[in-house]
DNA sequence: AAAATACATATTGTCTACAGCAAAGTTTTG
DNA sequence: CAAAACTTTGCTGTAGACAATATGTATTTT
């Protein structure tokens, strides 16, 4: 790996997309231009650079004479994410079978290393990061422009979903974060063996063992019945 | 519609997009900056923006230091293209039958009777354009932030693609044109019946149309048929 | 003569200052 | 007292000037 210097502004963009990951930064919230761009220590017109950049990557919405917005999460992006999550998924992992490198296989396994460290330190933005991450190098394996944009918009939101919701202290967790680890490996070495039906099942697998968890919060146990009114997504203001 | 008088800036990204999807500007052409701003009456600053965020929808590439470029179109991208469009076209579709609403069917039919003015004109952009926007409409109605990114970027090149094959003096070309612009009427009547099914077969059947189309100028026929006349498509060559 | 280096030029990247728009607060009027 | 119009304030949007980087060319050295 070269260790190049990132620019301010890549260092800006990088953290930007760290912060709305793990949630820092809360959907919905609005960003200051001005507060931003002293926070990096660049000007405003690179920091309106890297507010255009980071919406067209799904992480914020910009509103013309109104400022930027962290993307929001309502009720219906779930259930889009849902529609969408399993199909990409399965197709992005099956490609990743089929043309996954070796430097990239390589990649993938350090990615995974990291992602059990990062579970037993318990701590759940590193977790969610390194997830993050481990998807994203398949994503980087299957090699297709035309799929990768939307890979990258699920994975944002399944990140912060999954940032809303975990906890390692909760027994339930920690039994999913092991079996989420062990998938990983199976993925890799699927990827490794080039076994594309196998590796595409296995997506499915992983998604719906995400799916579970992510419903059990949603639809608590207790409401189940027509009578009970979802809960509210939380009024849309940002954090000052 | 509001006739809201639309920003230099905004008129520049249109512009920029149309001429990119028409291949006025070829994959792989290089922008000036300074240019490009003189040209559309703005400074550099914004026009930076307009391209942070055309690179986002995927229409131009940025390298460092070293400019934009008009997002070029490789084999491996037509190879790609094969890959997710039939996938990402259905599952749009069927959504769109599944969610449009009349408001979004009537604008979807507009756009039909554009599409059918620009056949009869054998003017080859503005028939690329209007199709363009009919599929894109198709997407606004599925209405899910997670496939629309892919769709997007499968709409651009397929524009393009469609705008370099493309040539109305050819019998052959209306034939096409005609089946195309009769299936489009059959999806305005199926996501208008909300027949999901439906939608997506002909979803399928539409891109077979495209496909083949496509494949009769990249595969030559001399090599289809090894009788055949000597291949006429003329050669591939992308950019300057 | 060929290769490497230094320079010149053109283009990208950035900053400061100003202009424009929107929302909130204040005043005025029915 | 309420409602509407105006003013004020703070942010976003833009322009022009400057700095830094890359590339092409010319020169020098081996």
């Amino acid at each position: 790996m070269n260790a190049e210097p990132r620019s301010k502004k890549t260092q800006c963009i990088e953290d930007l997309r760290r912060k709305v990951l793990t949630q820092i930064l809360e959907p919905g919230a609005y960003l200051d231009e001005t507060e931003l761009a002293e926070t990096y220590g660049i000007s405003r017109p690179p920091l309106r650079e890297v507010l255009r950049q980071l919406q067209g990557e799904g992480y914020v919405v910009l509103h013309e004479n109104r400022g930027a917005q962290v993307a929001p999460m309502s009720h219906k992006t779930l259930r889009n994410f849902f529609v969408a999550a399993p199909m990409i998924y399965a197709a992005v992992t099956r490609l990743a079978a089929e043309h996954a490198t070796p430097a990239q296989i390589a990649w993938l396994k350090d990615t995974q290393v990291s992602f059990r460290k990062a579970i037993a330190s318990g701590n759940a933005s590193d977790r969610a990061l390194w997830n993050q991450r481990f998807h994203s190098v398949i994503g980087e394996m299957a090699d297709n422009e035309f799929l990768m944009p939307s890979l990258r918009r699920l994975l944002i939101d399944h990140t912060r979903i999954g940032m809303t919701f975990y906890n390692p202290r909760k027994e339930a967790m920690a039994c999913v974060s092991a079996t989420a680890a062990d998938q990983h490996d199976t993925f890799i070495a699927l990827i490794e063996a080039g076994d594309a039906d196998a590796a595409a099942d296995l997506a499915v697998a992983h998604w719906e063992l995400s799916r579970a968890q992510i419903e059990s919060f949603v639809t608590p146990p207790s409401i189940q019945s027509p009578l009970g009114r979802a809960p509210e997504a939380g009024d849309q203001r940002g954090a000052a």
